[in-house]
DNA sequence: TCCATTTTTTACCATAGGGTAAAAATTATG
DNA sequence: CATAATTTTTACCCTATGGTAAAAAATGGA
């Protein structure tokens, strides 16, 4: 992908980063964010899920979305303006992350000068995804919905519970149950 | 809001946009970019309110979003990699824009170095307001985005067609005239 | 001002998906 | 392995919203 007249080399940026991020390891079921905390740190994912969720107005838990290997994840508002944050973290695997800390990703930023574009287009690779996510959910019906979801992450049904699943989608556990026996 | 340590002056940057950027005034019901074809403008609006939307699998316009007053607008994915678009973009009123090319977007950048991280700033925005209506339309019903929306934008009513902003909710015109009634 | 066009409302029935509850299946733990 | 805990399915009825159609209201143009 291109974005600027001067490329952009992805790779050397990940490597500068992956020296300048901290390694940590986690197992499954752990929340690396809470409800009420600041985010304080950016990560990339090597390997596992990891789970964006939150409570709604009803108290009910909603998966936001899932990251997967070799992506970003961070609450971007609580972890640029240092606010609370309102969602959870969680993994939903034994997950491998590189982490850095806003201090550690303007040091990213001064050390490799591209850093701003490359985060540029991670970010309008995150605009373009939600942008999907609404279509999806504005007018397409739930079994579109799930199965647009399993053609995009065919492995997703092995590894991220249904519960989870449903409250992505839009809709309860027994309808997504409903679906699925459908086909 | 504060992005960084080194703080950015968004009234400088706007300066500098809009000194380089073109005046445009148009009429309403004009479309600024359609389906089909690359979308070569960044527009900072004015005055007047524009309308993104497309036609979805069954062939019905549906509003992606209103941008009023004092914000960017533009189709990323086709703008940055000129790519072809598959959103209309409309005005709804008479509009008043100012427009630049992504080769005056690199420009601006190496006039005004902060530009990349003005432009984080703006994507930024767009992302935590695009969560904000997956949010809505993942288990909100309708009657609660309806009044949502009028709490944000309380003079949409008097400039937006009902049957945009029902599709903009996710709900027949239909649906929306009788959740009116119920108020 | 009048007519044509567009937008909004109303009405009726159909249906997707929610809520509650309980059974069945799967997974985790001593 | 046996039991407990969790997840998933099934079943029931209910409600919000969609689809179609037509009437009413608002808007725009000659």
């Amino acid at each position: 992908m291109e974005y600027n007249d001067s490329s952009i080399n992805f790779e050397d940026f990940l490597g500068v980063f992956l020296s300048i991020s901290k390694r940590e390891e986690h197992p499954k079921n752990i929340q690396l964010l809470q409800a009420g905390r600041t985010c304080r740190k950016l990560y990339f994912i090597e390997k596992g899920i990891l789970r964006f969720y939150y409570y709604n107005d009803a108290g009910k838990d909603i998966t936001h979305w899932f990251r997967f290997e070799n992506s970003f994840i961070t609450e971007l508002d609580s972890f640029l303006n240092k606010t609370e944050s309102s969602y959870y973290i969680e993994t939903l695997e034994e997950t491998v992350v590189y982490s850095i800390s806003l201090e550690g990703f303007y040091k990213l930023s001064s050390l490799f000068p591209e850093t701003e574009k490359i985060w540029n287009l991670a970010l309008v690779q995150f605009l373009l995804e939600l942008g999907e996510k609404v279509k999806d959910l504005q007018f397409r019906d739930a079994p579109t919905r799930y199965s647009n979801l399993i053609e995009k992450h065919p492995d997703i049904l092995q590894r991220v519970a249904l519960g989870h699943i449903a409250s992505y989608l839009g809709i309860t556990q027994q309808s997504l149950s409903r679906i699925r026996k459908q086909k």
